[in-house]
DNA sequence: TTGTATTCTTGACCCCGGTCAATTTCTATA
DNA sequence: TATAGAAATTGACCGGGGTCAAGAATACAA
């Protein structure tokens, strides 16, 4: 079986990869695929969003805002990740957060009954979002952590250190967008690229990347 | 058949109470049971532990540690929430938190080999975990994004909001621990649940409870 | 009950990082 | 490639909350 389109969209998602090929064309008759444009939302907090969302292509950014309507970015999704869990899961809970596409995205939907139905069929499946949670567990409590024991200059040097390959930090995001991430200002950030930069730490090639250099 | 000792452990958590009884049982056969004191540890940070805790009776505090030796509350366990999963469902990974008893426990494991092995069977054992991880990534993101964008003292109005039963606040932890959760200084804490009992909006009853007013 | 250790409270000091404002640079679309 | 709008940068100001210190209250073990 050759596959193409939006079945691809599924495949190569770690929840289903394990699949055989059989199992995967059940989950396939289950997708609905759609495009979307920069701007759109997946969803908006208030929503009683009813489908986990497969991002197979672009960018999408996750955030919340707090009663002051500042925002706090808690992740960006590319390729492969999903998201929507939080208010699928949680029994009849609205969404907290926001999914804006950041660049034009391919994204695959299933809805409520049919990702339970798929968990009760096959157990994977379930154990396979069950390890993607306890990471975004992790992921979440330390940066929680971070972002609250850590002064700017901290949070900014372990961002970096657990995002540097090769010795270069390639931003998948712009500053504004890092700055909400590691909650501070946008002016702190570039105040703190600048210090780290000055001590010979890092070294500015363009504004989405630097060399690390110790 | 009736119930006792270490059965009732699991029995009455979420993620098993809706099995049938011959299916508790085949939990139950895998279940080790332990009574901690004090100031014991379940697990700690670099552990590769293995097994899945639930608490039956007593509290336990999970805590993270940044590189400067401080302390980030994450939460406090009391019956029938569970705990270890992250280690457990990461591949590989050791523990990055602490697993503090606070007041003398008792506590159900079950290793890996059994939990998967449950997951396989009954799936819906893996969805009871997912809706609980649900809610967790839920309360760990809107924590993270109170700590970074609020205030002291709106932090701590949105926390007496969110504790609150019948116009009452009772702690179930100390302020010290209060002030770590709520990622300020014990100071701090002090000082603004003052100035709200100076407002008007709280009254102090002891230091565990406060009356709300308003 | 007593003694000791921890927690809690209060005061004084001051620094990091938030805020406001003004340019400059970047990016996207016509 | 021109142009508008967003993002990034830089400077000046200042206040919330961290830090240190010292005393009061509480908890716990003997």
């Amino acid at each position: 079986m050759e596959l193409q389109g939006h079945e691809r969209c599924v495949s190569r998602v770690p929840i289903f990869s394990h699949l055989e090929m059989d199992e995967l064309e059940e989950v396939f008759q289950r997708i609905n695929h759609q495009n979307m444009k920069k701007g759109e939302y997946l969803f908006m907090a208030g929503d009683r969003s009813s489908s986990l969302f497969v991002i197979h292509k672009g960018k999408v950014r996750i955030y919340r805002l707090n009663d002051n309507g500042e925002e706090q970015l808690i992740r960006v999704l590319t390729h492969s990740d999903f998201t929507g869990e939080l208010s699928l899961f949680s029994a009849d809970e609205e969404s907290k957060s926001y999914a804006e596409v950041l660049e034009d995205a391919e994204v695959c939907g299933i809805n409520r009954e049919d990702i339970y139905g798929l968990m009760q069929k096959y157990p994977d499946i379930s154990i396979k979002i069950i390890e993607s949670f306890a990471e975004r567990l992790n992921d979440s409590e330390s940066l929680t952590t971070n972002i609250s024991l850590l002064n700017s200059r901290e949070k900014l040097i372990e961002y970096i250190r657990t995002h540097t390959e090769n010795d270069k930090l390639i931003l998948n995001m712009t500053k504004k967008n890092l700055a909400s991430y590691l909650s501070m200002q946008p002016e702190t950030l570039t105040r703190t690229f600048k210090k780290l930069e000055n001590e010979g730490v890092i070294k500015k090639i363009n504004n989405k990347t630097y060399d690390i250099l110790k």
